[in-house]
DNA sequence: TTGAAAGCGCTAACAT
DNA sequence: ATGTTAGCGCTTTCAA
């Protein structure tokens, strides 16, 4: 049996009272008491329960990370800041994948989500529709991680409108006219269009370009085939695309491996850029202009968000927007 | 308040005895009123307290992974197969990040590892020294993911030396003939030899080939810019490489970059292999030569090997080791 | 400042 | 087959 507060308690002939006052730093506790209560401590190798102070206190320390799957565009850059993050402030990371293998959203028994977190940070690149509304529904605080027109609650991303705009903006200035778009929703074909969508829209008016039919590719995941599939389909079009905005470095890549096998140089036939300035996009080659996302930022932000939670859980959602910028690499140098 | 055990054994009108079997599946509960239970389940909204159960019964539901900081080889399909493979044995993963910013392995408050998880599965590509006495201190059922002498816990790995033979044996005879090797151990020059070092070491031998010296080349850690680095003073030696074998595809990718910033041809002037058949080098460029470690068989038994610790906490250690096969790819292409 | 004791929600030994 | 109840280790109210 491992040794409990009684244990200590004994040991250094104190109540129960003043060992958990000690261990919790309480103040109220005399000098004398409380270096018995550490010397009692240290002698029996004492570790606190975590299920017994969770069941008291109703706090687990435990921050749950749901992302599209463990190898989506998520689990990089951005998860080792948000375990950082959570590990700062106390609290440990559970990773939850979801994702077309991972079943329908909610079996029965959990439904709602991971129960027994204090909080959920949901990675909203791709969302299954229903995921957000089963997490509202548990009533356990949620920060969503991503842009995402979903008010109620609280949210941290780049501003994607304007990160496609500036995206797109950057192949224009880079001499770019034919100008196509990988990574939307399936579901933006028919209904509405996620922000990162409309900046690209925009920023194609704006420019006076063409934007022929099937110029804008649906994803259903950003995973490197998805890109490399829907590049494929790209590089056969009628009308050639001479330059890509990809709404994840993931899908870039994909799309770089794609222009080789075609046959295309980058940025010489076609330019690339991605969202996320992921490590593998400045070891690819050529290496890829990405615009950043400053993911320390975005998960020091969304695990703030979500401790603040904890003490106005009636507070109206925080919409905070991340700084973005474009990093120009090889992948849409210009021709000249 | 949340619904508790008893509200719902209070509304379907049975005794809180018969709720907890029906929700953990328990026999000789009638058909009536386990539907009865169901129903009142449904109607409550009754979500069990995990704290409460693990207070009860000693297991927290939860698996630590440990991995060498969180960018590193480990998280990537391993994690998720690692994820997957808990998941389906009714666990939860929580990431747990080591490294050289994580600080000493072992604040006292927490000495010897993350306590309130049923085990802990150590990634060892990189392991700090004492962290795996640490972890064992603690009681905790511990397996190894990775080669490692330890012969006090579970491990499961390929077997490194054969792997590091079949990858140098591979460049041999696709016309290879001044072999180098990246990713040791900084402590190996020194002290005694990992497996991929010594399977190495062997293949040249038997090949006859020439081992200058620094052809091997000690890195910290295994990120790109490791494999980058070292890569860099392999290519201004005065004998240069025709090829390079990467204790892991991160590091191999950074030395494709490598390669292309010195003006070197791969696989033409200098081909590459590495371990792990990530996602990344099957999209690479070229794509990249890897021996593949099968990440879900890999899991698999970790979970496996730590749920077994359980039931028999004092078996002998089990050292599983995991096929692995040569996936030759564009970067050791054969020059004719 | 310190102590005694209740009870968080659950499981399982025991009783029926 | 079902019900009653003790108690897991901790925090915290209340009393001294």
């Amino acid at each position: 049996m491992a040794t409990t507060l009684r244990d200590v308690a004994r040991h250094a002939r104190v109540s129960v009272k003043t060992v958990s006052n000690v261990i919790n730093d309480h103040p109220h506790v005399s000098d004398e008491l409380r270096r018995r209560v550490r010397e009692a401590v240290r002698a029996l190798g004492y570790r606190p329960n975590l299920a017994a102070r969770t069941l008291r206190t109703g706090r687990t320390g435990l921050l749950a990370l749901v992302v599209p799957d463990v190898e989506a565009p998520g689990l990089h850059g951005l998860a080792r800041e948000v375990v950082r993050a959570a590990t700062r402030q106390g609290f440990r990371v559970v990773v939850e994948p979801h994702g077309p293998d991972t079943g329908p959203p909610a079996p029965p028994a959990r439904a709602g989500g991971p129960p027994g977190v204090d909080a959920v940070l949901l990675v909203t690149d791709v969302v299954p529709p229903g995921l957000i509304d089963a997490h509202l529904g548990t009533g356990t605080p949620l920060v969503l991680l991503g842009e995402s027109r979903d008010p109620r609650c609280d949210r941290v991303a780049l501003d994607g409108a304007r990160a496609a705009t500036d995206a797109t903006e950057h192949l224009v200035d880079t001499g770019r006219r034919r100008i196509a778009a990988i990574g939307a929703r399936p579901g933006e074909a028919t209904g509405p269009a996620q922000p990162r969508t409309l900046g690209y829209q925009r920023a194609v008016r704006r420019a006076g370009l063409d934007l022929p039919a099937g110029y804008l590719r649906t994803t259903a995941q950003h995973r490197y085939e998805d890109g490399y599939r829907a590049a494929r389909r790209l590089f056969a079009h009628e009308h050639r695309p001479d330059a890509v905005f990809c709404y994840s470095d993931r899908l870039a890549i994909g799309v770089l491996r794609a222009a080789a096998d075609a046959g295309l140089r980058v940025p010489a036939d076609v330019a690339v850029i991605g969202i996320g300035d992921s490590a593998e996009g400045r070891y690819s080659r050529p290496t890829l202009t990405s615009v950043s996302a400053d993911p320390a930022f975005l998960a020091r932000t969304a695990v703030a968000l979500a401790v603040a939670r904890f003490d106005h859980p009636d507070a109206p959602p925080a919409r905070i927007t991340a700084p973005h910028a474009i990093l120009p690499r090889e992948s849409t140098r210009p021709a000249g």
